[in-house]
DNA sequence: AATTATACTTATTAGTAAGTAAGTATTACT
DNA sequence: AGTAATACTTACTTACTAATAAGTATAATT
């Protein structure tokens, strides 16, 4: 059964991302996989020998996801403002998900992570800022966005918006998320 | 031995304050504790029944120093920008003790917290946003900030900044925090 | 002086965590 | 056809976890 258990992997990775943002790293275990999956704990050792493994494996996959996804901006026919409210719309989803994003998830539990996760982490958050900063540093060369600050510096105040903001969201519900987003666009839009 | 037993009560809650903010609620355990103080996890239990009670035991530590904060703020003969100031530093030593903000690591863990726990926090939340909210409504009303927000929009933007700033600090170090800092006082300065 | 409350320790329990070793069925390779 | 690799399950271990019950020493109360 070749063809099942690349299913499986695949389908571990998913759910774990899932558990990550929705509990944490220290908060799931593969017992949680496990039940979701109706395999043994055993299996998911199989594919993943430590619980680090499969956090590297959650990890690459939003590594992954961002690199094509920056690939992917700037060849999109759109404008800077929609490019970076596509960006705001992945935060906007997490919260109905009952979800944080991987990175403050990460953050929270940082230091109970093993080394290696950390040194993904940080390629990872890099990857984010430097694709937020550049979306920026475009619209502020067209004329299509406008704020005073670098634009990696405006990078890292929208993307402690947006992450805080799904934490905060959690507990006070959308609306304020929805406050710090319509403000944040009012800032830089025009 | 009552008066020592007083002592030993708040030393739990403060070691307690300090593992929720370095570790997290599901990374912290009762023998953490009582290895740090010489006792046995049992003491604990005396003092706290149940990991519940111990978390919102650190929660009301922080809703009093928050509401005594927040009397000594309107009081107080400093500027506004001074006030924002105390308040961001509190955030900056965070950084310092491998440390997030109380707020940021139980919106981490939310999903796995007790109902007591969510309703006390929900408190401690209202009451720091409304206290940051008013010092800006105060300022701008002076003449001494300026931001064209709503002050409780502000706030929650200025909260997000600085709680999320830690945690990327943490990861990233703190001169992006310092970046952030530097560049929210710009925008309302003046 | 006797009783009771306080602040613990000792000892134990039930549950859960990650992780492993060995066995099994299926598929691919030679 | 025989061997080896893949993808598991079964069964288990070790190491915690929060929590509890029962005992003990000290201090406060009556």
């Amino acid at each position: 059964m070749v063809e099942k258990s690349i299913d499986t992997k695949t389908a571990i990775l998913t759910i774990a991302k899932d558990l990550m943002r929705q509990l944490g790293y220290n908060a799931f275990s593969y017992a949680d996989i496990a039940q979701q999956l109706n395999i043994k704990n055993a299996a998911i050792h199989y594919h993943y020998p430590a619980k680090e493994d499969l956090l590297l494996g959650v990890i690459d996959t939003y590594i992954e996801e961002y690199q094509h996804l920056g690939k992917q901006l700037i060849a999109a026919p759109i404008s800077s403002l929609q490019k970076l409210s596509l960006f705001i719309e992945k935060y906007s989803v997490l919260i109905d998900q009952k979800s944080i994003c991987i990175i403050g998830s990460v953050a929270s539990d940082y230091n109970t992570l093993p080394k290696s996760v950390r040194e993904k982490v940080l390629k990872l958050i890099d990857l984010v800022i430097d694709m937020v900063a550049q979306t920026l540093a475009e619209g502020r060369a067209k004329g299509e966005l406008t704020f005073s600050e670098e634009p990696k510096t405006k990078s890292l105040l929208i993307m402690t918006n947006l992450a805080a903001g799904v934490q905060l969201a959690r507990i006070t519900g959308k609306k304020d998320f929805n406050e710090i987003v319509k403000a944040l666009l009012d800032q830089i839009k025009k």
